[in-house]
DNA sequence: CATCACCTGTGCATTATTGCACATATTATC
DNA sequence: GATAATATGTGCAATAATGCACAGGTGATG
């Protein structure tokens, strides 16, 4: 049979989806490594084989054409599919050599993960490590990274893995800011908390907020800076110079450190060393994420 | 957000599902109109990319490995999404320009048809109608045509049509054959038929079956050439020279004559005129379709 | 208003891909 | 056994695709 059908590259519609994204060649150029000259050279390559226009060119980017809009759900689901075939390939792979990427959240690689990375490259010499720390969101499925650390209390259900460790907090303040408070306490909240949190309700009913932020990392820097007190995870607080915990008893936090992949992955063998690999790491920071060994303000 | 993963050249997947279905990248090379060595290097760049081997290669073709086989499914639904697309432009397409493959079985394309063709063209002369009277199988979702002109009693529930007029069989004979006859008859059977047909068993009860065939326009030349009656479509008996019908009653065909297309391409400029054509044409020759000239053989 | 950051698009040199011609091997046919 | 048909694969020239440098435009900021 031959089969002269109409066909367009199929490649093409991995530009198409990544311009639908961004809305900028620019930015699509960099999403999926290519100069931006070739994403508006295939894009416009594209729309002359199927003889329609797919997007309006606008001074600060590209506006999808209604063509633009019908064909999208389609391409997406074809890129689910490659996606699939991509971890097919990869979960079948047993070779310890090759390309690994983990992801951590920044502050947590910091202060237990980085410190354990010397020792799995040197158990496992031809795996390239890739340790991704960004903020952003990190996208298993598309296998933007094999493995992820993540301290959460509900994985999302397409990933596979366990939680190693229960996350725990504390109260922490300077030494200096806990000898000279007078009178209600300073404290630095999480930002998005329109109530009072339990802590404070509970042990600082007279306080005033200081600062809200967004980050542990820069938290822990106001508290080690005078600014008040905050409850933070005790891998943060305990392992901050010039912080100290102070003994007051808190609920405790239903999240915990979960080592995740997606569940195609788990016949690759490395994702299953690094997996045992963490595990182990994570055990052998135990007392650091527990708050075990914390420095307790002593009022001296 | 930027999206690192590792991407494959999704067209690779076009040529990867060309080499699956053909098994040989010269016919799969011809099924997707390039070169062998094209699908030979392409494929072998999937391997290299992917790191893994998709097929065996042998002195008479390509083997799938279990990987190709893993990848199978993931690349067919791609393409898929793939014609999904094709069809979602084409179907939105409102000019009276461009390309149109028409399919028609190849005896009915010839004897009512072909004759009607010239009267399209000179009607939509920027119309680029392509005839293909191939006795494969042809598939609309694919787009290896957009209009079908069919034979059956049951169209395929995915395309969207009518029946323009109902098929009407006789029996032929030649005048010779008929002059000549003497006891039991021969009669030219379609193949595959185990038990006697109907019009045999009732008119010819003590009929020597003389050959099987697979095509109407073979049955009806040997018939031309004195070696039985059949039992065939009007259309074909009536058009053939030297071929005279027999006044006997058969049973009215289920099948009928349809016009199809697919449901998505029920918007086409192209597709809609050329659909109300066949209509026309095929009104047109109501009267050889339905037996309403035949030459009936009156014994001399 | 000037500057900067970001955008789209053009031209050119470099790199990658493709078709063609050819070689070799295998199988089927006469 | 010779021939034809079909297969995979290599080398080379022609063609296509890509990155880079540059140009011009827009909007935000100081």
């Amino acid at each position: 049979m031959c089969n002269n059908a109409q066909v367009m590259n199929w490649d093409d519609l991995r530009f198409f989806l990544a311009l639908c994204r961004e809305r900028s060649a620019s930015r699509a150029g960099k999403s999926i490594g290519v100069n931006h000259t070739t994403v508006a050279r295939r894009i416009s390559a594209l729309e002359k084989e199927i003889g329609t226009r797919l997007f309006d060119r606008q001074p600060n980017g590209y506006a999808m054409t209604q063509a633009a809009e019908n064909m999208y759900g389609h391409a997406l689901r074809m890129e689910e599919q490659a996606q699939a075939i991509d971890r097919e390939i990869f979960g079948q792979d047993a070779e310890l050599t090759g390309l690994l990427k983990l992801t951590v959240a920044h502050d947590f690689a910091e202060r237990v993960i980085v410190s354990r990375l010397p020792q799995f490259q040197a158990d496992y010499p031809c795996i390239d490590l890739q340790l991704l720390t960004t903020t952003g969101l990190i996208d298993l499925a598309a296998r933007e990274a094999d493995i992820a650390v993540r301290l959460t209390n509900k994985p999302p259900e397409y990933l596979v893995g366990r939680k190693v460790l229960p996350m725990r907090h504390g109260i922490y303040g300077s030494p200096r800011y806990l000898r000279s408070a007078e009178g209600p306490a300073n404290v630095i909240l999480f930002r998005g908390g329109d109530v009072q949190p339990e802590w404070v309700a509970e042990h600082f009913p007279k306080a005033v907020t200081a600062l809200e932020m967004d980050d542990v990392s820069t938290m822990v820097k106001a508290v080690r800076n005078h600014m008040g007190l905050a409850r933070l995870p005790c891998y943060v607080g305990d392992s901050e110079p010039g912080v100290q915990r102070l003994d007051v008893r808190l609920t405790p936090s239903t999240w915990g450190v979960w080592v995740l992949s997606h569940v195609d992955l788990r016949s690759t063998a490395r994702v299953r060393v690094c997996r045992e690999f963490l595990f182990e790491a994570l055990e052998q920071q135990r007392e650091l994420i527990l708050g075990e060994r914390s420095s307790y303000y002593n009022g001296a």
